[in-house]
RNA sequence: GUGGACGUAGCUCAGCAGGUUAGAGUCCCGGAUUGUGGAUCCGGUUGUCGUGGGUUCAAAUCCCACCGUCCACCCCA
């Protein structure tokens, strides 16, 4: 690169053809899956009231502390690079009542915005799909939205992920074994790390993330949260995991996990892979039943989840490249201006079938090795020779050498005739 | 934000007890075959050695700072 030259801003980055396909991949995938179970796209600004982050996220999170893009606008009103989606989703049903009709299913896609230190599968400019259901209460919401994900991850042969769930309770119930639990610990305080001292006093629940030895130990002998549930959040959770089972979706349950942010009731979860390093959690999500009510509309019990696109497209091991059907070779002025008028008479009526031009100056051999570089199916050749026959020379560049000389008039019907033959069809997997 | 490793052609990397003109493989381009791909052979372009400063007769090589990447912490998708 030149002196002169600009590079990225640190962590926001390019995405080149091949990860770009990936992305283009799991869209497309999800946006079949979700569409097919009835729920309907969504799309958020990416810039909102810092003070929505603030409230629903939790004041005292990272995100919210550390992490989030805000600026002051030319009205001087304070605004900020959405962190996730939830929160701007939530802002939107409120301010549609789009629960008016019964609940709601919504799925959204794009970027998100936090200023962390960059590192594999973490980027200060990162991508989610994720799906927000509004309106159910019932436990089978749970096991909807996490056959969705998982419906999802079989549409795109991802093997291996690993499913955690656990069940956090009612927000008062959280609340009281929150304190519950930072009573045993108060006795503690003195034996734990500087880290886990922070934790202890802003938000005891994260203790468990906790890698200290020490600290684990303590929590080993720490009271659960599951004997903190009441009757009907034991219930709840029993009926997701019953549900879970009766399809066959394998989990382990993690009393451990608890999830950084404030709004979670319930049920939540996560899922990893062992293939990404540190940043291991691909998707994961759960209840929020709180949240509406706390953002200013109604009560309305939802949950959601998201799941992160660079580290779910670096799962994605299989090349995927476009091959198009045909290249077509001219050699000369004349034969150029006829090799445009039979790209643009295809496009124009097998808009489908694809046609990488390969015109302008180079010797015949070059555009050959460019035709094979991009693994057409087949070569069309147009120069001074072809153009004085009226035909057209196509050339089969996979399989046993063969050249058929087609009349010029009879060749986008022989063409279309060739590539249905081809099965599989011209796009595919290398 | 903290700690550590690393930064040399587009890509993967060698060179670094300071010393002529900075290398290999790959990729790309051309030719052998004046209009027929993949294989082989021949030839060619790769570049402020991350940036800036310092030490020195001399720095890709030693020192410092900054930037960036990666790893761990932290956090999380």
């Amino acid at each position: 690169m030149k002196p002169g030259a600009f590079s990225r801003v640190r962590g926001m980055n390019d995405l080149l053809p091949e990860e770009a396909h990936h992305f283009a991949m799991i869209e497309t995938a999800a946006r079949e899956v979700f569409e097919a179970a009835g729920f309907g796209e969504i799309r958020l600004p990416m810039v909102e009231d810092s003070r929505l982050f603030a409230r629903s996220i939790g004041e005292a999170t990272d995100i919210v502390e550390k992490e989030m893009y805000t600026f002051k606008d030319r009205n001087g009103d304070a605004l900020a690079l959405r962190p996730e989606a939830t929160a701007g989703c939530v802002r939107a049903v409120i301010e549609h009542d789009l629960t008016r009709g019964g609940p709601q299913r919504l799925w959204y896609r794009g970027p998100m915005f936090r200023h962390e230190r960059p590192q594999k599968g973490r980027h200060r400019q990162f991508h989610q799909i994720g799906v927000e259901v509004f309106g159910i209460a019932s436990p089978d919401l749970e096991a909807e939205l996490l056959l969705l994900a998982q419906s999802l991850w079989e549409r795109l042969g991802l093997e291996g992920l690993t499913l955690e769930l656990n069940s956090l309770g009612t927000a008062e119930e959280r609340l009281q074994y929150r304190s519950v639990l930072a009573d045993y610990f108060a006795v503690h305080r003195g034996a734990l790390e500087p880290d886990d001292q922070e934790r202890l006093k802003r938000n005891p629940l994260r203790l468990f993330d906790s890698k200290s030895a020490a600290t684990q130990a303590f929590l080993a002998q720490a009271p659960l949260l599951s004997d903190s549930l009441g009757e009907t959040s034991r219930l709840h959770w029993q009926r997701v995991r019953t549900l879970l089972d009766a399809m066959g979706i394998p989990y382990r349950v993690n009393p451990r996990l608890v999830r950084g942010l404030d709004y979670y009731t319930q049920t939540v979860f996560e899922w990893t892979s062992t293939a990404l390093g540190a940043q291991s959690a691909v998707c994961s999500g759960g209840r929020y039943d709180g949240l509406v009510e706390m953002l200013g509309g109604g009560s309305t019990p939802a949950m959601g989840w998201a799941l992160g696109l660079e580290r779910l497209a670096a799962l994605l091991t299989r090349k995927a490249v476009e091959r198009p059907f045909a290249v077509l070779v001219t050699l000369g002025d004349a034969a150029e201006e006829s090799g445009f008028t039979l790209v643009r008479e295809i496009r124009r009526t097998h808009p489908g079938l694809g046609i990488v031009l390969c015109a302008g100056p180079g010797p015949l051999k070059a555009k050959l090795k460019r035709a094979d570089r991009l693994r057409a199916a087949r070569a069309l050749i147009l120069g001074e020779e072809e153009l004085a026959q009226g035909v057209v020379q196509v050339k089969t560049l996979e399989g046993p050498p063969r050249v058929d000389f087609v009349p010029r008039s009879e060749v986008v019907a022989y063409l279309a005739q060739v590539a249905l033959s081809l099965n599989p069809v011209p796009v595919r997997e290398r």
